[in-house]
Formats: structure tokens, sequence, C-alpha cells
RNA sequence: GGGGGCGUAGCUCAACGGCAGAGCAAGGGCCUUUUAAGCCCGUGGUUCAGGGUUCGAAUCCCUGCGCCCUCACCA
């Protein structure tokens, strides 16, 4: 729907009923109910203590069967469902014919007592009930429940009311960055909380959107990753460091891709890419076991599990059997734009060696990939601010962990040489010279922080919407944020 | 941005060149253990918007808007 003119009109049925109530004293929208008991708690107590007094309340969903003197409805709230029963010779005739103005979508505290009906469902049936707030729109249709994508998305409210399979990916999904957070604890990781207005978007490859401070008069940017200032907390002795927080890209949507989305970077002191590697691992097989219960999990047909360890494939190998192209027997741009293009690819020309080697990849390898694996040995071009190799100087101590088909972490051993830093910013600025509109800017006051010294470190960004997507069993990144980035209505 | 599909009642969907419909929701009536309650009766439409073709358009054509799929882009 995008008739907004539609939308503003609310249903004067309900305004009646709203009405109705005030004119029999009652305020519909009362500023408490003492709830007592939870929806989803009802039931599973009734045997020990049946008949017991409770308090519930929710909003009131399904159809309401009336039957003359005798009504039921089902309430919902965050913990569930639980049936009421109203009776006319217990309420008495006031009370119980006011029922007449309660609606689907409303919400309603009941108190009274739990019964088991003649088929079998434990409910409660009331003594009293209050009307906490009513509702002057109609709910989505409660058998299909609520279909069309677009109103979803964009009331997504209505989603989580109609669907509940739907709050269960959210809850999930809170487990799971809650179960990342208590890893890293555990491990003692200092959580930090990092600008998002940056002067220098740096720390990945990215088109930025950009601001502007009225007070400062200056354009700032929205970050696009979070690594520069979590060394800088490294260089100032925070060895264990580590944030959950919203990157923004200025890029397209997908079904992996949001422009705003929830980034875990973590970084120790002491550690290379290999301890990393083993933090990694654990981590995503560990929040498994915890939020789901198990370390296995369903991708679509499939069962994949994620127990460490997992496989270490070098980029080349990995290449190599998925297209037949031997990167490393093509020194430049060139030659393996040739080979790429002879495998399939299609490549553009001006591609520089390392986005060719990025593209075979992402074509030919990534989405392909099941079960979760870490490719390592990254060509240095791809990679301006991780370490050298000591014993092979073109590639650097880097991984990337795929699963499902998807990349859900990048690493390294960090560069800490400020001179070699200094080198790979200005290739960088030269690559953006010429054109590549995603080469790093030049950060001088990174380099600064990096000049009085950063212990060797590694460190580890992990997209927690695609952990999310792969952990919840979603195809879609859309379908684990809650209110995705959609084009705007007018 | 390219290609394809879709947009009809609050919701889920029909009608596909000839009177715009059904189920659910909402309204009225009956019904004191229902749960997709049931039975009876009514209500509800700028067919996404604008233009065109036609005796006649929800239907065919054009433009715009939005959504979905897909390709491109996005490591």
């Amino acid at each position: 729907m995008t008739d907004n003119a539609e939308h503003a009109r609310l249903p004067e049925e309900r305004l009646a009923k709203l009405e109705q109530l005030r004119a029999a004293g009652v305020d519909p929208y009362p500023a408490r109910f003492a709830r007592t008991d939870l929806a989803a708690e009802v039931t599973p107590t009734f045997d020990t203590a049946p008949g017991r007094p409770v308090r519930v309340a929710g909003r009131v969903v399904g159809g309401i069967r009336r039957m003359g003197r005798a009504t039921f409805l089902h309430l919902l709230d965050g913990s569930g469902q639980i049936q009421a029963y109203f009776k006319q010779d217990v309420l008495g005739e006031q009370a119980y014919g006011l029922l007449d103005a309660i609606e689907a979508g409303d919400f309603l505290g009941v108190v009274g007592n739990t019964i088991r009906t003649r088929t079998g469902e434990v409910t409660v049936q009331a003594v009293e009930y209050a009307v906490l707030a009513k509702s002057l729109r109609p709910l989505p249709e409660k058998w299909h429940g609520l279909q069309d994508v677009e109103t979803r998305l964009r009331r997504r409210y209505l989603d989580l009311i109609a669907n509940p399979e739907v709050a269960d990916v959210f809850r999930l999904r809170s487990r799971i960055i809650h179960e990342v957070r208590t890893f890293l604890v555990e491990r003692g990781f200092l959580e930090v909380e990092t600008p998002v207005l940056q002067a220098v978007p740096g720390g990945g490859a990215a088109r930025p959107f950009e601001t502007y401070y009225n007070a400062l008069d200056r354009t700032l940017y929205l970050r696009i990753a979070l690594e520069l200032y979590l060394k800088r907390c490294i260089i100032g002795g925070i060895e264990r460091v580590f944030e959950l927080g919203r990157n923004f890209r200025n890029e397209g949507l997908s079904l992996k891709h949001n422009p705003e989305f929830t980034m875990l970077e973590a970084y120790q002191a002491y550690a290379d890419y290999r301890d990393i590697m083993a933090l990694t691992e654990e981590l995503v097989a560990t929040v498994a076991e915890r939020a789901l219960g198990s370390p296995r999990i369903t991708l679509g047909e499939e069962e994949v599990d994620l127990s460490p360890p997992w496989p270490r494939v070098p980029l080349r190998d990995a290449i190599l059997q998925g297209s037949s192209v031997d990167y490393e027997a093509c020194p430049d741009a060139e030659s393996l734009a040739r080979a790429a293009a002879e495998a399939g690819l299609r490549t553009q020309p001006g591609w520089s060696r390392g986005k060719l080697i990025d593209e075979l990849l992402s074509t030919f390898v990534e989405p392909k990939i099941r079960e979760p694996v870490f490719f390592v040995d990254y060509p240095v071009e791809l990679s301006p601010l991780a370490k050298r190799r000591p014993d092979r100087p073109d590639v650097v101590e880097r991984f990337e962990a795929f699963c499902g088909g998807m990349e859900i972490a990048n690493a390294f051993s960090e560069l800490n040489d400020p001179l070699e830093q200094r080198a790979r910013f200005l290739e960088q600025v030269r690559l953006k010279g010429a054109g590549d509109e995603e080469a790093q800017p030049f950060d001088a006051e990174f380099l600064e922080a990096l000049e009085h010294g950063m212990p060797p470190t590694g460190g580890m960004g992990m997209g927690i919407d695609r952990l999310a997507m792969l952990l919840t069993g979603q195809r879609r990144i859309r379908d684990v944020i809650l209110f995705p980035q959609l084009r705007s209505i007018e």
C-alpha cells in the first residue's frame, strides 16, 4: 500500500467503541494494571496449582468467540498466549455487556482463576477485567497472517504480532549477540564505544555516508569500520578490546547487504592471526552451542557442524579448485584478467590484480561454501592494514572465514610497522587517484598513533547480521534486521 | 542502473476487454466450554497514480511510484 491518506483515516466503528467505553465511565487508556503472571507460565503451572488466582495482560489476538452470555478470546503478551473466558453470570450484566466494545487488537488485563476447559486448554476464567489500551486500527487477518512483504517490513510491528516465528528470530538474534559479548568478556576483552562520526572514514574499503557538523563547520563521515579507533585502544594499553556497533556503507542493498549493519571487531595484543583463527572458530561454535543448544545448524536441507577446528585453505588453492585459475602464476593484472576471462569471469578493463582475485573468490568459490572454512594467504594488495608473512612478502597474515555461502569474518595480524603503514596508505592514495573508489584514505592521526608503537596484535571483524542469518536460518539479511532500509514513501 | 514479475475491500486472494467478487476482519441478530466457533442479515472499492487505445479497461498500451526476483554494483 502506498496511499498515505488511506492509512490516515481511522475506522469510525473503532472510534465509536472508544466512545462507548468512555460513556460507560471506563478509561480506555489507564496508566497501569498490576500484572502478576505471564501468559506462557499459566499453563505449565496448572497441574501443581489448579484454580489459582492470576492476573494476566496482553493484546487480544485471533477471533473473539462470542456465544451469547459466554465469550472466549486469546491474549498475547511478550511470553506467548493464554485463553481467557468470560461468563455473564460471573462478571455481571454491565461488565459483560462492555465486552461488546472489545475488539481484536485491544489490550486487556484479566483477573481470574485458572481452569481447564472441556477441550483441555488451560484458561483464565475472568472474575474481572480491565481495558488497558483501545486499538483504533484492525489487525491483519488472523488465519493467513500478514503476507505482503512491503507491509511486513514497513510496519514490522504488525509482522511481529501476526507472524510469531518472526518474533522468534529477533529473540534469537538478541541471544546470539548476548552470547558473543559474554564469550569475549569471559576471555578478558573490554567492550568500548568509539566514534560513529569520523573525519577520516578508514579501516575498510567502502563508500561512506557524508554529513555536516555545523558547530565545527566541517564535513564528517559515518564510520565504515571500527578498526582504526580500536587499534588506538591497543596502543593505549587496552590489550584485549572489542566493539559491537553499527557500520554504515553507502552502497547497494542485497540479500546480504544493508547500508547500516552490525559489526563485531575484536583486537588482542600479543596474538597473531593464527590465535585469532582459533578464537573465531571457538566463538562461533560456542555462541551456536549456547544460543541454539548445539554447534550443528541447518542450512536449507543440509546440516552443518560449526565445531572447531575449521579447515585452513590457502586462498590460491580455493580459487584454483573453484575456477581453475592459478593467480600465483599470473604476476600482473593483464595476465590474470586473461586467465579469469577464460574461466568465465566477466571482467572489466582497469580491474586491479587484487580486484580480479576478489571477483574470482566471490564468483566461483564463495557461493558453493557450506561448511565453515578459513581461507589464508591473501595477496598483500588486497590488505593494506595487514602484516606480511615473513617468509612470503607477497602475502599477508590474513584469513577470511566463510560459511553457508557468505563471508562471516575477516582478520589479520595487524600491521604495526608505521613506516610500512605509511607506504601502504600512500599506495592506496595512488590507487584512489587512479580511479579506485574503494581505495582507503590516508589517515595521518592514526599513523601518528601507530608511530608511538603498537604491540604485535591480532584483530578480527565479524558481520553480526550474517552470523544471525546463519544461526537463525534466514536467507535474507532484512529478515534479521527489524527495520531494514527501504525506499522512502512519497 | 539493466531484465522479468507484481500492485484489486482493513487482511488473504479471485475476476484477465463486457454488471468488481469470495473468505476472514469490522457492523446487526441468535447462542453460557469456544478456539479458522457456528447459523442468519447487511456493510465495505479513486482496482497504486496519471495519460492513452476502445462502444466499453481492474484487464491492452505509455509514463511515474512502490514491492519482489534476477543481473550489475557492493571484498
